[in-house]
DNA sequence: ACCGAACCGTAACGTACGGTACGGTGCCGC
DNA sequence: GCGGCACCGTACCGTACGTTACGGTTCGGT
Protein backbone atom coordinates (compact mmCIF):
# COMPACT_ATOMS: atom_id res chain seq x y z
CA UNK A 1 0.00 0.00 0.00
CA UNK A 2 2.97 2.34 1.14
CA UNK A 3 5.02 2.01 -1.64
CA UNK A 4 5.08 3.86 -4.89
CA UNK A 5 7.16 0.96 -6.60
CA UNK A 6 4.19 -0.28 -9.15
CA UNK A 7 1.25 2.14 -8.13
CA UNK A 8 2.05 3.92 -11.32
CA UNK A 9 0.33 7.03 -9.96
CA UNK A 10 3.25 9.23 -10.64
CA UNK A 11 5.91 7.25 -11.80
CA UNK A 12 7.10 6.57 -15.24
CA UNK A 13 5.90 2.95 -16.22
CA UNK A 14 8.40 0.10 -16.40
CA UNK A 15 8.86 -1.65 -19.81
CA UNK A 16 6.63 -4.34 -19.40
CA UNK A 17 3.60 -1.51 -17.90
CA UNK A 18 4.41 0.04 -21.33
CA UNK A 19 3.51 -2.62 -23.37
CA UNK A 20 0.47 -3.43 -21.04
CA UNK A 21 -0.05 0.38 -21.92
CA UNK A 22 0.09 -0.12 -25.78
CA UNK A 23 -2.47 -3.48 -25.42
CA UNK A 24 -5.03 -0.37 -24.37
CA UNK A 25 -4.14 1.80 -26.85
CA UNK A 26 -4.46 -0.76 -29.46
CA UNK A 27 -7.46 -1.64 -27.99
CA UNK A 28 -8.73 1.50 -28.23
CA UNK A 29 -7.74 2.07 -31.81
CA UNK A 30 -9.17 -1.15 -33.04
CA UNK A 31 -12.98 -0.38 -31.84
CA UNK A 32 -14.66 1.19 -28.87
CA UNK A 33 -16.88 -1.29 -27.12
CA UNK A 34 -13.92 -3.89 -27.26
CA UNK A 35 -11.99 -2.28 -24.42
CA UNK A 36 -12.53 -4.29 -21.80
CA UNK A 37 -10.44 -5.19 -19.02
CA UNK A 38 -10.61 -9.36 -20.15
CA UNK A 39 -9.34 -7.82 -23.26
CA UNK A 40 -6.71 -5.68 -22.23
CA UNK A 41 -5.20 -8.89 -19.86
CA UNK A 42 -5.63 -11.53 -23.15
CA UNK A 43 -4.27 -8.92 -25.47
CA UNK A 44 -1.62 -7.76 -23.09
CA UNK A 45 -0.72 -11.61 -21.98
CA UNK A 46 -1.07 -10.60 -18.53
CA UNK A 47 -3.55 -11.12 -15.73
CA UNK A 48 -6.30 -8.45 -14.14
CA UNK A 49 -5.36 -8.86 -11.18
CA UNK A 50 -1.92 -7.39 -12.28
CA UNK A 51 -4.12 -4.65 -14.26
CA UNK A 52 -5.50 -3.88 -10.97
CA UNK A 53 -2.44 -4.01 -8.47
CA UNK A 54 -0.59 -1.63 -11.35
CA UNK A 55 -3.44 1.06 -12.06
CA UNK A 56 -6.01 0.57 -9.14
CA UNK A 57 -8.82 0.40 -11.45
CA UNK A 58 -9.95 1.00 -14.99
CA UNK A 59 -9.80 4.70 -14.92
CA UNK A 60 -6.42 4.38 -13.50
CA UNK A 61 -5.96 2.58 -16.62
CA UNK A 62 -7.19 4.54 -18.45
CA UNK A 63 -5.65 7.65 -17.40
CA UNK A 64 -2.20 5.87 -17.13
CA UNK A 65 -2.67 5.44 -20.84
CA UNK A 66 -3.24 9.17 -22.02
CA UNK A 67 -0.16 9.85 -20.16
CA UNK A 68 1.75 7.05 -21.70
CA UNK A 69 0.92 7.95 -25.11
CA UNK A 70 1.42 11.71 -23.98
CA UNK A 71 5.31 11.03 -23.02
CA UNK A 72 5.10 9.58 -26.32
CA UNK A 73 4.72 12.68 -28.75
CA UNK A 74 6.52 15.23 -27.46
CA UNK A 75 7.41 16.87 -30.49
CA UNK A 76 10.54 18.77 -31.32
CA UNK A 77 11.03 22.97 -30.67
CA UNK A 78 11.39 25.49 -33.56
CA UNK A 79 15.10 26.30 -33.94
CA UNK A 80 15.54 29.45 -31.67
CA UNK A 81 18.56 31.09 -33.80
CA UNK A 82 17.98 33.43 -36.51
CA UNK A 83 14.72 33.99 -36.74
CA UNK A 84 13.62 35.64 -39.89
CA UNK A 85 10.56 35.70 -42.15
CA UNK A 86 11.61 32.56 -43.66
CA UNK A 87 12.15 30.71 -40.48
CA UNK A 88 9.33 31.82 -38.75
CA UNK A 89 6.77 30.78 -41.79
CA UNK A 90 8.99 27.06 -42.02
CA UNK A 91 8.26 27.21 -38.06
CA UNK A 92 4.78 27.91 -38.32
CA UNK A 93 4.17 25.08 -41.31
CA UNK A 94 6.01 22.92 -39.28
CA UNK A 95 3.83 23.22 -36.14
CA UNK A 96 0.74 22.96 -38.29
CA UNK A 97 1.66 20.17 -40.32
CA UNK A 98 2.55 18.22 -37.13
CA UNK A 99 -0.86 19.42 -35.24
CA UNK A 100 -2.68 18.03 -38.41
CA UNK A 101 -0.65 14.12 -38.12
CA UNK A 102 -1.56 14.11 -34.56
CA UNK A 103 -5.11 14.96 -34.55
CA UNK A 104 -5.88 12.92 -37.87
CA UNK A 105 -4.12 9.76 -36.22
CA UNK A 106 -5.71 6.89 -35.46
CA UNK A 107 -3.98 6.85 -31.99
CA UNK A 108 -5.36 10.22 -31.26
CA UNK A 109 -9.02 9.85 -32.38
CA UNK A 110 -9.55 7.27 -29.90
CA UNK A 111 -7.75 8.76 -27.13
CA UNK A 112 -9.98 11.94 -27.60
CA UNK A 113 -13.02 9.68 -28.18
CA UNK A 114 -12.09 8.06 -24.62
CA UNK A 115 -11.52 11.27 -22.74
CA UNK A 116 -14.97 12.76 -24.18
CA UNK A 117 -17.15 9.84 -23.10
CA UNK A 118 -15.15 10.36 -19.85
CA UNK A 119 -15.80 14.07 -19.62
CA UNK A 120 -19.19 13.36 -20.35
CA UNK A 121 -19.45 11.16 -17.28
CA UNK A 122 -19.07 13.71 -14.55
CA UNK A 123 -15.10 13.31 -13.87
CA UNK A 124 -13.34 15.11 -16.24
CA UNK A 125 -9.68 13.78 -15.49
CA UNK A 126 -9.14 12.55 -19.09
CA UNK A 127 -10.33 15.20 -20.73
CA UNK A 128 -7.75 17.52 -18.91
CA UNK A 129 -4.69 15.69 -19.59
CA UNK A 130 -5.73 15.26 -23.24
CA UNK A 131 -6.49 18.69 -23.28
CA UNK A 132 -2.87 19.77 -21.38
CA UNK A 133 -1.35 17.77 -23.57
CA UNK A 134 -2.99 18.53 -26.92
CA UNK A 135 -4.34 21.70 -27.21
CA UNK A 136 -2.55 23.68 -24.29
CA UNK A 137 1.10 22.21 -24.45
CA UNK A 138 0.78 23.10 -28.40
CA UNK A 139 0.05 26.49 -27.14
CA UNK A 140 2.81 26.66 -24.25
CA UNK A 141 5.20 25.54 -27.20
CA UNK A 142 4.26 28.25 -30.02
CA UNK A 143 3.53 30.95 -27.73
CA UNK A 144 7.10 31.77 -27.67
CA UNK A 145 7.49 31.30 -31.25
CA UNK A 146 4.85 33.99 -31.81
CA UNK A 147 6.30 36.29 -29.24
CA UNK A 148 9.97 36.33 -30.77
CA UNK A 149 8.05 36.95 -33.94
CA UNK A 150 6.22 39.79 -32.68
CA UNK A 151 9.90 40.86 -30.97
CA UNK A 152 11.63 40.47 -34.59
CA UNK A 153 9.12 42.75 -36.09
CA UNK A 154 8.00 39.90 -38.40
CA UNK A 155 4.18 39.47 -36.46
CA UNK A 156 1.93 42.10 -35.10
CA UNK A 157 -0.52 41.40 -32.26
CA UNK A 158 -2.25 42.15 -28.85
CA UNK A 159 -3.23 39.15 -27.06
CA UNK A 160 -0.68 36.09 -27.80
CA UNK A 161 -3.32 33.83 -26.63
CA UNK A 162 -6.05 35.47 -29.22
CA UNK A 163 -3.29 35.19 -32.28
CA UNK A 164 -2.66 31.56 -31.19
CA UNK A 165 -6.31 30.53 -31.15
CA UNK A 166 -6.12 31.78 -34.29
CA UNK A 167 -3.27 29.80 -35.96
CA UNK A 168 -5.36 26.68 -34.48
CA UNK A 169 -8.30 27.62 -36.06
CA UNK A 170 -6.60 28.09 -39.29
CA UNK A 171 -5.19 25.02 -39.10
CA UNK A 172 -7.63 22.38 -37.15
CA UNK A 173 -10.80 23.87 -39.09
CA UNK A 174 -13.56 21.39 -39.09
CA UNK A 175 -11.18 18.29 -39.03
CA UNK A 176 -10.95 17.33 -35.46
CA UNK A 177 -14.85 17.51 -34.73
CA UNK A 178 -15.61 15.35 -37.62
CA UNK A 179 -12.68 12.78 -37.58
CA UNK A 180 -14.02 12.70 -33.70
CA UNK A 181 -17.55 12.25 -34.88
CA UNK A 182 -16.86 9.05 -37.54
CA UNK A 183 -16.60 11.25 -40.76
CA UNK A 184 -14.03 9.42 -42.88
CA UNK A 185 -12.16 12.07 -43.75
CA UNK A 186 -8.96 10.79 -45.69
CA UNK A 187 -5.96 13.05 -45.15
CA UNK A 188 -2.85 12.38 -46.77
CA UNK A 189 0.82 13.45 -46.28
CA UNK A 190 0.36 15.70 -49.46
CA UNK A 191 -2.80 17.26 -47.97
CA UNK A 192 -1.39 18.08 -44.40
CA UNK A 193 1.66 19.87 -46.62
CA UNK A 194 -0.73 21.91 -48.54
CA UNK A 195 -2.84 22.70 -45.47
CA UNK A 196 0.06 23.41 -43.35
CA UNK A 197 0.87 26.02 -45.56
CA UNK A 198 -2.46 27.51 -46.40
CA UNK A 199 -2.99 27.90 -42.94
CA UNK A 200 0.55 29.80 -42.33
CA UNK A 201 -0.11 32.19 -44.84
CA UNK A 202 -3.44 32.95 -44.08
CA UNK A 203 -2.48 33.39 -40.62
CA UNK A 204 0.49 35.49 -41.77
CA UNK A 205 -1.88 37.77 -43.91
CA UNK A 206 -3.94 38.05 -40.57
CA UNK A 207 -0.48 38.79 -38.12
CA UNK A 208 2.27 39.58 -40.42
CA UNK A 209 4.18 42.42 -39.58
CA UNK A 210 2.77 45.63 -42.27
CA UNK A 211 5.96 46.88 -43.60
CA UNK A 212 8.57 44.58 -44.51
CA UNK A 213 6.56 41.58 -43.31
CA UNK A 214 6.03 38.10 -44.92
CA UNK A 215 3.31 39.96 -46.83
CA UNK A 216 5.44 38.22 -50.13
CA UNK A 217 3.33 35.02 -50.99
CA UNK A 218 6.21 33.11 -52.80
CA UNK A 219 5.11 29.84 -53.35
CA UNK B 1 -44.99 -6.75 -37.00
CA UNK B 2 -47.39 -3.59 -37.67
CA UNK B 3 -47.22 -0.68 -39.54
CA UNK B 4 -44.80 2.09 -39.24
CA UNK B 5 -47.55 3.83 -37.38
CA UNK B 6 -45.45 4.93 -34.33
CA UNK B 7 -42.17 3.10 -35.12
CA UNK B 8 -40.89 6.78 -35.24
CA UNK B 9 -38.40 5.41 -38.42
CA UNK B 10 -39.05 8.17 -40.54
CA UNK B 11 -42.18 10.31 -39.33
CA UNK B 12 -42.48 13.05 -36.94
CA UNK B 13 -42.68 12.15 -33.53
CA UNK B 14 -45.97 12.86 -31.74
CA UNK B 15 -46.27 15.36 -28.86
CA UNK B 16 -46.10 12.90 -26.37
CA UNK B 17 -42.97 10.96 -28.10
CA UNK B 18 -41.74 14.28 -28.23
CA UNK B 19 -41.83 14.81 -24.26
CA UNK B 20 -40.28 11.76 -23.91
CA UNK B 21 -37.60 12.86 -26.38
CA UNK B 22 -37.17 15.80 -24.33
CA UNK B 23 -36.52 14.04 -21.39
CA UNK B 24 -33.36 12.01 -22.89
CA UNK B 25 -32.18 15.32 -23.66
CA UNK B 26 -32.56 16.33 -20.53
CA UNK B 27 -31.06 13.22 -18.99
CA UNK B 28 -27.78 13.49 -21.58
CA UNK B 29 -27.18 17.10 -20.22
CA UNK B 30 -27.77 16.37 -16.86
CA UNK B 31 -24.55 13.58 -16.93
CA UNK B 32 -23.76 10.80 -19.32
CA UNK B 33 -23.80 7.86 -17.06
CA UNK B 34 -27.08 8.10 -16.18
CA UNK B 35 -28.27 7.95 -19.67
CA UNK B 36 -30.40 4.68 -19.24
CA UNK B 37 -33.53 3.06 -20.38
CA UNK B 38 -34.94 2.66 -16.90
CA UNK B 39 -33.62 6.51 -16.22
CA UNK B 40 -35.53 7.62 -19.32
CA UNK B 41 -38.79 5.55 -18.45
CA UNK B 42 -39.02 6.80 -15.16
CA UNK B 43 -38.26 10.78 -15.68
CA UNK B 44 -40.53 11.01 -18.99
CA UNK B 45 -42.99 8.75 -16.51
CA UNK B 46 -43.35 6.17 -19.50
CA UNK B 47 -42.88 2.52 -19.44
CA UNK B 48 -39.59 0.92 -20.86
CA UNK B 49 -42.40 -1.48 -23.28
CA UNK B 50 -43.19 1.99 -24.81
CA UNK B 51 -39.77 2.98 -25.43
CA UNK B 52 -39.24 0.02 -27.06
CA UNK B 53 -42.64 0.05 -28.89
CA UNK B 54 -41.80 3.51 -30.13
CA UNK B 55 -37.85 3.34 -30.99
CA UNK B 56 -37.09 -0.33 -31.40
CA UNK B 57 -34.09 -0.23 -29.39
CA UNK B 58 -31.29 1.84 -27.07
CA UNK B 59 -29.84 3.46 -30.19
CA UNK B 60 -33.07 4.20 -32.08
CA UNK B 61 -34.18 6.02 -29.03
CA UNK B 62 -31.02 8.23 -29.01
CA UNK B 63 -30.88 8.34 -33.32
CA UNK B 64 -34.61 10.00 -32.86
CA UNK B 65 -33.08 12.24 -30.12
CA UNK B 66 -30.61 13.25 -32.23
CA UNK B 67 -33.10 14.11 -34.96
CA UNK B 68 -35.65 15.52 -32.48
CA UNK B 69 -32.97 18.00 -31.41
CA UNK B 70 -31.88 18.66 -34.79
CA UNK B 71 -35.45 19.73 -35.92
CA UNK B 72 -35.37 22.36 -33.34
CA UNK B 73 -32.45 24.15 -34.09
CA UNK B 74 -33.12 25.38 -37.54
CA UNK B 75 -31.64 28.56 -38.03
CA UNK B 76 -32.81 31.35 -39.82
CA UNK B 77 -32.01 32.20 -43.29
CA UNK B 78 -29.89 35.44 -44.51
CA UNK B 79 -31.49 38.33 -46.35
CA UNK B 80 -31.18 37.16 -50.10
CA UNK B 81 -31.63 41.29 -51.03
CA UNK B 82 -29.43 43.49 -51.81
CA UNK B 83 -26.24 42.04 -50.87
CA UNK B 84 -23.59 44.90 -49.70
CA UNK B 85 -20.57 44.67 -47.85
CA UNK B 86 -22.44 45.70 -44.46
CA UNK B 87 -25.17 43.14 -45.15
CA UNK B 88 -22.81 40.80 -45.61
CA UNK B 89 -21.00 41.60 -42.33
CA UNK B 90 -23.87 41.61 -41.14
CA UNK B 91 -25.08 38.03 -42.35
CA UNK B 92 -21.52 36.27 -41.30
CA UNK B 93 -21.72 37.73 -38.21
CA UNK B 94 -25.01 36.16 -37.41
CA UNK B 95 -23.49 32.90 -38.77
CA UNK B 96 -21.00 33.13 -36.33
CA UNK B 97 -23.18 34.17 -33.52
CA UNK B 98 -25.55 31.58 -34.32
CA UNK B 99 -23.06 28.43 -34.60
CA UNK B 100 -21.27 30.04 -31.39
CA UNK B 101 -24.24 29.77 -29.50
CA UNK B 102 -25.09 26.50 -30.77
CA UNK B 103 -21.71 24.74 -30.27
CA UNK B 104 -21.31 26.29 -26.93
CA UNK B 105 -24.92 24.98 -25.58
CA UNK B 106 -24.95 22.53 -22.85
CA UNK B 107 -27.40 20.33 -24.89
CA UNK B 108 -25.08 20.80 -28.18
CA UNK B 109 -21.94 19.20 -25.72
CA UNK B 110 -23.84 16.53 -24.25
CA UNK B 111 -25.20 15.29 -27.98
CA UNK B 112 -21.97 15.55 -29.66
CA UNK B 113 -20.47 13.59 -26.64
CA UNK B 114 -22.98 10.93 -27.05
CA UNK B 115 -22.42 10.86 -30.97
CA UNK B 116 -18.84 10.88 -30.56
CA UNK B 117 -19.06 7.75 -28.00
CA UNK B 118 -21.21 6.01 -30.65
CA UNK B 119 -18.77 6.40 -33.19
CA UNK B 120 -16.20 4.93 -31.58
CA UNK B 121 -18.14 1.75 -31.27
CA UNK B 122 -18.25 0.98 -34.97
CA UNK B 123 -21.62 2.15 -36.45
CA UNK B 124 -21.02 5.39 -37.02
CA UNK B 125 -24.85 6.40 -36.92
CA UNK B 126 -24.82 9.40 -34.62
CA UNK B 127 -22.14 10.78 -35.83
CA UNK B 128 -23.43 10.95 -39.32
CA UNK B 129 -26.47 12.69 -38.42
CA UNK B 130 -24.47 15.30 -35.93
CA UNK B 131 -22.56 16.24 -38.57
CA UNK B 132 -25.36 16.61 -41.25
CA UNK B 133 -27.40 18.55 -39.08
CA UNK B 134 -24.28 20.67 -37.43
CA UNK B 135 -21.32 21.22 -39.51
CA UNK B 136 -22.51 20.18 -43.14
CA UNK B 137 -26.07 21.96 -42.55
CA UNK B 138 -24.28 25.06 -41.31
CA UNK B 139 -22.08 24.74 -44.66
CA UNK B 140 -24.89 24.17 -47.21
CA UNK B 141 -26.47 27.66 -45.57
CA UNK B 142 -23.54 29.66 -45.81
CA UNK B 143 -22.32 28.18 -49.23
CA UNK B 144 -24.93 30.38 -50.87
CA UNK B 145 -24.33 33.60 -48.99
CA UNK B 146 -20.72 33.50 -49.98
CA UNK B 147 -21.12 32.52 -53.32
CA UNK B 148 -23.54 35.40 -53.97
CA UNK B 149 -21.37 37.63 -52.31
CA UNK B 150 -18.54 36.86 -54.38
CA UNK B 151 -20.68 37.37 -57.56
CA UNK B 152 -21.06 40.58 -55.70
CA UNK B 153 -17.58 41.49 -55.87
CA UNK B 154 -17.53 41.33 -52.20
CA UNK B 155 -15.69 38.04 -51.65
CA UNK B 156 -12.68 36.57 -53.98
CA UNK B 157 -12.13 32.71 -53.79
CA UNK B 158 -11.96 29.83 -56.05
CA UNK B 159 -13.02 27.06 -53.60
CA UNK B 160 -16.71 27.37 -51.66
CA UNK B 161 -16.04 24.68 -49.60
CA UNK B 162 -12.33 25.93 -48.79
CA UNK B 163 -13.52 29.13 -47.80
CA UNK B 164 -16.15 27.82 -45.71
CA UNK B 165 -13.84 25.34 -43.79
CA UNK B 166 -11.57 28.82 -43.33
CA UNK B 167 -14.35 30.55 -42.09
CA UNK B 168 -15.63 27.60 -39.48
CA UNK B 169 -11.87 27.63 -38.15
CA UNK B 170 -12.09 31.12 -37.72
CA UNK B 171 -14.95 30.89 -35.35
CA UNK B 172 -14.75 27.95 -32.98
CA UNK B 173 -11.07 27.55 -33.27
CA UNK B 174 -10.70 25.70 -30.33
CA UNK B 175 -14.13 25.82 -28.56
CA UNK B 176 -15.79 23.01 -29.49
CA UNK B 177 -13.21 20.30 -28.63
CA UNK B 178 -12.33 22.22 -25.35
CA UNK B 179 -16.41 21.95 -24.49
CA UNK B 180 -16.45 18.34 -25.12
CA UNK B 181 -13.10 17.62 -23.12
CA UNK B 182 -14.67 18.92 -20.19
CA UNK B 183 -12.96 22.49 -20.02
CA UNK B 184 -15.10 24.94 -18.27
CA UNK B 185 -14.62 27.28 -21.03
CA UNK B 186 -17.51 30.09 -20.03
CA UNK B 187 -19.18 31.83 -23.19
CA UNK B 188 -20.95 34.99 -22.71
CA UNK B 189 -23.22 36.36 -25.34
CA UNK B 190 -20.41 39.63 -25.21
CA UNK B 191 -18.04 36.93 -25.80
CA UNK B 192 -19.70 35.48 -28.62
CA UNK B 193 -21.08 38.90 -30.29
CA UNK B 194 -16.90 40.37 -29.82
CA UNK B 195 -15.67 36.42 -30.96
CA UNK B 196 -17.92 36.86 -33.63
CA UNK B 197 -17.14 40.06 -34.76
CA UNK B 198 -13.73 39.25 -34.82
CA UNK B 199 -13.92 36.29 -36.81
CA UNK B 200 -15.93 37.92 -39.69
CA UNK B 201 -13.50 40.74 -39.61
CA UNK B 202 -10.29 38.27 -40.10
CA UNK B 203 -12.80 36.09 -42.88
CA UNK B 204 -13.07 39.22 -44.27
CA UNK B 205 -9.33 40.14 -44.35
CA UNK B 206 -8.31 36.86 -46.03
CA UNK B 207 -11.32 36.76 -48.47
CA UNK B 208 -12.67 39.97 -48.99
CA UNK B 209 -12.18 41.74 -52.47
CA UNK B 210 -9.81 43.97 -52.81
CA UNK B 211 -11.24 47.41 -52.56
CA UNK B 212 -9.44 50.18 -54.36
CA UNK B 213 -6.32 48.30 -54.38
CA UNK B 214 -4.74 45.44 -54.43
CA UNK B 215 -3.99 44.83 -51.01
CA UNK B 216 -4.70 41.18 -50.55
CA UNK B 217 -5.39 38.13 -53.39
CA UNK B 218 -6.84 34.98 -52.68
CA UNK B 219 -4.69 32.51 -50.38
C1' DA C 1 17.78 -25.90 -2.06
C1' DC C 2 14.43 -22.98 -0.14
C1' DC C 3 11.44 -18.81 0.36
C1' DG C 4 8.81 -15.19 -0.98
C1' DA C 5 7.60 -11.83 -4.37
C1' DA C 6 5.75 -11.00 -8.72
C1' DC C 7 3.03 -12.56 -12.13
C1' DC C 8 -0.08 -15.53 -15.26
C1' DG C 9 -4.43 -17.86 -16.21
C1' DT C 10 -8.92 -18.64 -14.86
C1' DA C 11 -12.82 -19.16 -12.09
C1' DA C 12 -16.15 -16.80 -9.41
C1' DC C 13 -19.03 -12.90 -7.59
C1' DG C 14 -21.99 -8.82 -7.71
C1' DT C 15 -24.12 -5.47 -10.10
C1' DA C 16 -25.83 -2.67 -13.78
C1' DC C 17 -28.40 -2.50 -17.63
C1' DG C 18 -30.69 -3.71 -22.13
C1' DG C 19 -34.59 -6.03 -23.27
C1' DT C 20 -39.18 -8.66 -22.27
C1' DA C 21 -43.47 -10.08 -20.01
C1' DC C 22 -47.43 -9.20 -17.40
C1' DG C 23 -51.04 -7.16 -14.70
C1' DG C 24 -53.63 -2.83 -14.13
C1' DT C 25 -55.88 1.62 -15.84
C1' DG C 26 -57.97 5.13 -18.59
C1' DC C 27 -60.09 5.95 -23.14
C1' DC C 28 -62.22 5.18 -27.55
C1' DG C 29 -65.90 3.37 -30.69
C1' DC C 30 -70.09 0.59 -30.77
C1' DG D 1 -71.91 -1.38 -20.77
C1' DC D 2 -68.08 -3.53 -23.19
C1' DG D 3 -64.32 -5.16 -25.95
C1' DG D 4 -60.08 -3.46 -27.68
C1' DC D 5 -56.19 -0.44 -27.52
C1' DA D 6 -52.50 2.28 -25.93
C1' DC D 7 -50.09 3.00 -22.19
C1' DC D 8 -48.09 2.89 -17.23
C1' DG D 9 -45.63 0.58 -13.54
C1' DT D 10 -42.97 -3.10 -12.20
C1' DA D 11 -41.08 -7.45 -11.82
C1' DC D 12 -38.16 -10.42 -14.29
C1' DC D 13 -34.36 -12.52 -17.35
C1' DG D 14 -29.84 -12.88 -19.52
C1' DT D 15 -25.63 -11.06 -20.27
C1' DA D 16 -21.62 -8.22 -20.03
C1' DC D 17 -18.26 -6.46 -17.36
C1' DG D 18 -15.68 -4.57 -13.33
C1' DT D 19 -13.63 -6.53 -9.53
C1' DT D 20 -11.81 -10.12 -6.46
C1' DA D 21 -9.83 -14.54 -5.21
C1' DC D 22 -7.02 -18.48 -5.86
C1' DG D 23 -3.92 -22.07 -7.66
C1' DG D 24 0.25 -22.61 -10.41
C1' DT D 25 4.78 -20.90 -12.39
C1' DT D 26 8.99 -18.28 -12.76
C1' DC D 27 12.83 -16.07 -10.73
C1' DG D 28 16.02 -13.53 -7.78
C1' DG D 29 18.08 -13.55 -3.22
C1' DT D 30 20.25 -16.15 0.59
Amino acid sequence: MSEATSSMLDSDPTPRQGEVLDAVLGLMVEGGSRLTMTAVASRASCSKETLYKWFGDRDGMLTATVRWQASKVRAGNWDRQHLDAEALVESLEAFAANWLNVISSKTSIALNRVAVSHAASGKSDLGRIVLDNGRFAIGERLKPLLEAAREAGLLEFDDTEAAFRSFFGLVGRDIQIRLLLGDNLRLSPADITRDARAATRQFLTLFGAARGGPRTRTP
